[in-house]
DNA sequence: AATGAATGAGCTTTCATTCAT
DNA sequence: TATGAATGAAAGCTCATTCAT
């Protein structure tokens, strides 16, 4: 009597479709915290407020959170690399300009930079991971960067540098920040301030592309 | 007479005093493949050509290994640090061009390159091994290098960057280089020479912190 | 209607709220036949209907279990004390012909007089148990049967005896009685009545204690 | 050359034919501490000081060490028994006196009361060494004391008791004193001395059996 | 949709015993 | 006689997964 009516219904339907991105948060958080293998199913089930066994309600097994989760991850790449695509006709530098500027953002947040962590730390044991994400980000992303680049040299803006190689110069030091903060800890004294590196960054790197001398 | 040649001494003996090295090698190319969790001490020790128990002769435990692993992967840091300072009086570029093409030639090997790849996967799960691997390696070298940088400022041939913050865009390319192959096999249509990176690598990152345009 | 009746409940509930006290008396079995070390968990589980870790839902250890069991033990001997103390203002003599045939008739059951050969056997091994034994049975008992005897050398019914002492006379042969029993299978050719050895002990004992001469 | 001399060669021997004792007593000192299965063949070796493998020339197994404690600690009984017997014809309550006297001073030395303690441990385990024990040291000496005890009876100086039942009050209180002492730690306050717990014991006992009244 | 008791394969670790030297 | 490296069978414990309710 007391919870059916229909009005009702929606709040516990709402609760049920959100279980699966429920567990999928409190899986994220612990396999960051102590890799795949070292979290237990029913710790994930605790945090995200169920039962073990119902956590096999929506997922097939351990590997499958796994999976999910790197899906999920990787949903909105696609979405940034077509919204990309459409400004990508302006000038290449402020097309990177951008892209690191949005990059470095979230990589400061550790639920985003955990997944490549996660894969890095998983590959051997799961190559599907690694190569969904090979091919849905990796190969879009350094791609794009990559045809960045190419029309930046083309343009005569850049210097003739090889793209293929030049995108780790792009890629690395951001990898590097979220590493070394993600990591080891290492955050220098000024904090976290994330704007700080991006400046640094595109100063070095655009100028390190640049044909003529960037004004900073 | 007495005690034959000195070359023929007990093979055994001879093997004993080798067996911690060889236990490690094996660990060291499972962990690789499988991570650190998924990697069974029978496994480790049918590798290293012993049995099971027998590893436990050389160490205490499996965690034990692993933390072997990293420190015998420090060891030479130090020396190359030692090395390095005593080459610095000369111009900074020429340092980091050292610098980058011995460290770049080294991580090409996987088994050099899979100890930062092991920390960042197990971090979270031994954290005491992420805190050895910063204060002996990345303080170390990150360090030097923020000199260096600083050096190369101060005397006017780099432009005015904030060198804690430029380290990143030294270190970070070689990363991205060395994950992407080690981790996504992504080595690039002309194979795995390193020189080619390099080259770009320095090219761009010199140019990138040079008062004066570089000739490449 | 809606629950059926109390009776009915779901038979496996009912079963897991007895699921520890069944672990802990086919570990107890299992521990006098073996000994604590030679028993296998397995085992333990075997002959409590379920398997190897279902045990470990109940239990943190094979250690724990042990503990457990001396635990439950103690548990009586404090009601127990608390009665006898109720009983303690009547006769002395009385009082320890009545704890003597209490205890005496217990340690016939080799479930009881189990628990302490398993802590005299493993108090090496685990000192806590036997400082908790000691602690809550021991000092306890003991003490009782000390205030008894003092009480009867000051009332003049005993003879003066260090009471100290003497209840090694109080106990000592009861421990005989069950170790020859227990142990080396010696229970005298009559048989296993325990009355008449309580007869005969009581009438030694007593006879020894007494100022006049007991009449049996 | 150096250690060649006729002479030298005993001394060697003799360490050579000690060794199994030595053995043994190191294994004695361990197996009280810590239990037969909880102690290691390895610190067995290395308290006898010897290497583990050596172990095994002078024993079969692990087990065999136990076995020929037991036997050792069996030889002296079989003196004593004789010796009793020789004895024997004197007044019972003297030779009575005697034996409590002589084990009582007996039992304060952990490495003699320990081998009846491991016998209680491990009697599971290994039935042989209970059985072994019984047949060689229980039978004899149960059967002295009570042909002594039955001796006393028809001569009139005892009352009529049951003999085979009466030996447990004679040997209980000294297995309470030792077990209290060497398991649970209770000396009782005035400390170790074992002669007034002997003065005690056989004061309560002898009066417990005379016909008439001892004069202590 | 949800629970949590139960399972059992699998892992790390220990240790009695063997054997080449 | 003596060593100690090596073995391999257990044993304790964990945890992904199942299933009766």
């Amino acid at each position: 009597m007391t919870k059916e009516t229909g009005k009702d219904r929606p709040k516990w339907r709402r609760r049920a479709e959100a279980r699966p991105d429920e567990v999928l948060d409190a899986a994220l958080d612990l396999f960051i915290a102590h890799g795949f293998a070292a979290t237990r199913v029913e710790d994930i089930a605790a945090r995200a407020g169920l039962s073990k066994g119902a956590v096999y309600l929506y997922f097939d097994s351990k590997e499958a959170i796994l999976e999910a989760l790197v899906r999920r991850s990787i949903v909105p790449v696609a979405k940034n690399a077509a919204e990309m695509a459409r400004s990508a006709p302006g000038d290449p530098r402020d097309v990177i300009r951008m892209m690191v500027t949005l990059v470095a953002g979230r990589i400061g947040d550790p639920r985003i930079s955990a997944i490549p962590r996660l894969i890095i730390a998983e590959s051997g044991n799961f190559p599907r991971l690694a190569k969904m994400y090979r091919e849905e980000v990796l190969d879009r992303a350094l791609t794009a960067l990559e045809t960045l680049i190419r029309t930046g040299v083309e343009r005569g803006v850049f210097r003739p540098v090889d793209p293929r190689l030049a995108v780790r110069n792009v890629v690395g030091p951001m990898l590097a920040h979220a590493l070394l903060a993600g990591v080891f800890g290492i955050t220098e004294g000024d904090g976290a301030d994330p704007r700080r590196f991006v400046e640094s960054h595109l100063d070095i790197l655009l100028n390190g592309l640049a044909v003529e001398r960037e004004e900073t």
